[in-house]
DNA sequence: TTGAAAGCGCTAACAG
DNA sequence: CTGTTAGCGCTTTCAA
């Protein structure tokens, strides 16, 4: 509070006032030691040996003017921001902000400051970050691709920088990730159907060029073979996550024939849209067709009708995140993690049921 | 891409690498020139008067290197960090990514960074504003305030401090913000119940203590008092913007008598709670209940009804914000700016319609 | 147990 | 037209 204290004169005619900083020099002057002492003290190195008396002096004058590090001046010195850049291709959706909690948790645990930024302003302005990490603004970078950037594009961004970990998806040239349970999860939304006595379950996916969409088509197909199912090429879309890429899938769906009786959707915001799609087809859910996504978050429970989902746990992906991007950056080999804990979970809502009678297998 | 080729030998065992920078005076050793000539050709200095053919070779030598100025050094030396800090209760809001795509491109024109951050983390965290500030990684800040905080709350954390433009909401004490027309927003939407007939609307607004939610509960008054209509107080809730919230006012407002038969809700959230309010309680909309919601987001196109909103104009607002912080921190005097252009906008979807016939006035 | 000093990369005042 | 130099705040080696 002191230190924020400020000297209003300087600028006369305006209220608002700017504030003063305390550094290194300052606090060693009226502590009457030398700037390395102080910094010594205030970073804790453990090396010094120091008079207690000193050594509290030193700590009540950097308390007393409110001191924090300038982070140019360390930055500038050690080379590094520590600082981390969580690149993802769109910040407004809930999942996002799962991922994010967990990143922010894990970032301040290791001491690096966490910054946002979106991959949409950065593969359109080309270089944005090259800049950040050029510039030394940021050590190191969490990259959520979005799901239209192609392997090879990715791959060229990222080469074999030890500083990026991508998130959600990964890419077959590279280590450095860590990703959901993707196959569990699609798994789990799929056997949710087959436990309800459904057999001709469709498949709204992703684009076919993402890893991502593909592992969710894979727990999708092994939940069929498991229970011992025919995958019907004509159920399956892979159109994309958006509520309109979803709509398109639901039309041409439900004109197939023999008509599905489920529809697992591989994200909660093409469910939505493919919701609306089937109301305005007349088609009733769960009563003709039950829809489960996946994904969770409120919305879920304020679509008509509520809409039964899996849960996946992308807190611990932001979380594991950072922490795997620390370790690389401190030098240790890249990894790719997959999440497996806590596990995918089925949150029942209203959109799922039997399939209508004499439909079932 | 050179620059960033790198010296894998070092990093035996790991195939992934580290970057390359390049230093002014790399690149005045290599154009045969001093890193002043250098650092003001690269600044475009306009008091420098140079060789073209010099400064020519400085731009290509530059340019090989891919050259991007460190920003500690710059930062140590000018003493700002040219990098402005968003902070926002919650970043998973469509409306937040109108805001934030508004405040990218202002601080891309002004040549600023942007970060990001969460106030839930920073008002908790006690003191990360100041951290961020103290350490020189930001020299300013846009605020969000959350619906919850107090204005002296606000005020004691702002003070009369230059470095601060609010959004959205404002508090008495002090200058400096960006809001939206409110008044005129919250007016629209009152005005089109009116339009279609209905006489008894009802409000399901913010917080009393918020200056924000009595912005928009005085658009409602307004239109109504226009219109010649009385205002109830029986018909006004004042709980705050979650879906939960409006669901609770919904709840007591349909106990209400007479009931109303249209209801504006401050907030697209709060709107979408309120369907699944009336869903529940059997209410029909548009044809027992017109429902209108301030702010528009996605979501409205795939709720049922699908909903009508009042479009408001967050992008700018976010732009104006940090141009304002811009001229703030040049020493301009702090403004209070309210944000006209473009004027809301009422986006026709079907949750409203007359009112059951018979109730009209 | 403490201090002096160098240097990270940059800008800007001043000197040639 | 171009170079020299000081210094922003910090950490760290070396010397005392």
């Amino acid at each position: 509070m002191v230190a924020w204290a400020a000297s209003s004169a300087l600028l006369a005619g305006t209220r608002i006032t700017l504030p003063l900083v305390a550094t290194l020099s300052e606090i060693a002057r009226q502590a009457g030691v030398s700037v390395s002492v102080v910094s010594r003290v205030l970073t804790g190195d453990p090396t010094l040996r120091t008079r207690d008396e000193t050594r509290h002096r030193v700590l009540q004058v950097a308390k007393d003017l409110n001191y924090t590090a300038n982070y140019a001046g360390r930055a500038l010195r050690l080379a590094r921001s520590k600082a981390l850049a969580l690149i993802t291709p769109g910040v407004s959706s809930p999942l996002f902000d799962d991922l994010l909690s967990g990143a922010t948790d894990a970032a301040e645990e290791e001491d690096y400051t966490l910054l946002i930024g979106r991959s949409d302003r950065i593969t359109q302005g080309s270089d944005t970050l090259r800049r950040l990490a050029g510039e030394g603004r940021v050590d190191g970078f969490v990259l959520q691709r979005s799901d239209d950037v192609s392997d090879q594009a990715l791959e060229s961004l990222v080469a074999n920088d030890a500083r990026f970990v991508l998130v959600t998806s990964r890419t077959p040239g590279r280590r450095g990730s860590v990703i959901l349970d993707d196959v569990s999860g699609a798994k789990l939304a799929t056997e949710h159907l087959i436990g309800l006595g459904h057999t001709r379950i469709a498949l709204v996916g992703g684009l076919p060029s993402s890893d991502l969409g593909r592992r969710r088509e894979h727990g999708y197909a092994l939940a069929l073979h498991e229970a011992g199912l025919r995958r019907r090429e004509n159920l399956v879309r892979r159109l994309g996550y958006s509520p309109e890429m979803a709509t398109a899938a639901i039309e041409s769906l439900v004109g197939a024939v023999p008509r599905p009786t489920g529809v697992v959707v591989a994200n909660v915001n093409g469910a939505i849209g493919a919701l609306t799609a089937l109301r305005r087809l007349g088609v009733d859910v769960p009563g003709d067709m039950s829809v489960v996504a996946y994904h969770d978050e409120w919305v879920a429970d304020h679509t008509w009708p509520p809409l039964t989902t899996v849960k996946m746990p992308y807190y611990e992906v932001g979380a594991q995140a950072v922490r795997s991007l620390v370790a690389q950056l401190r030098g240790s080999r890249a990894e790719d993690i997959v999440v497996h804990d806590p596990p995918p979970k089925l949150v029942l809502r209203s959109s799922t049921a039997p399939p209508p009678s004499g439909q079932s297998a």
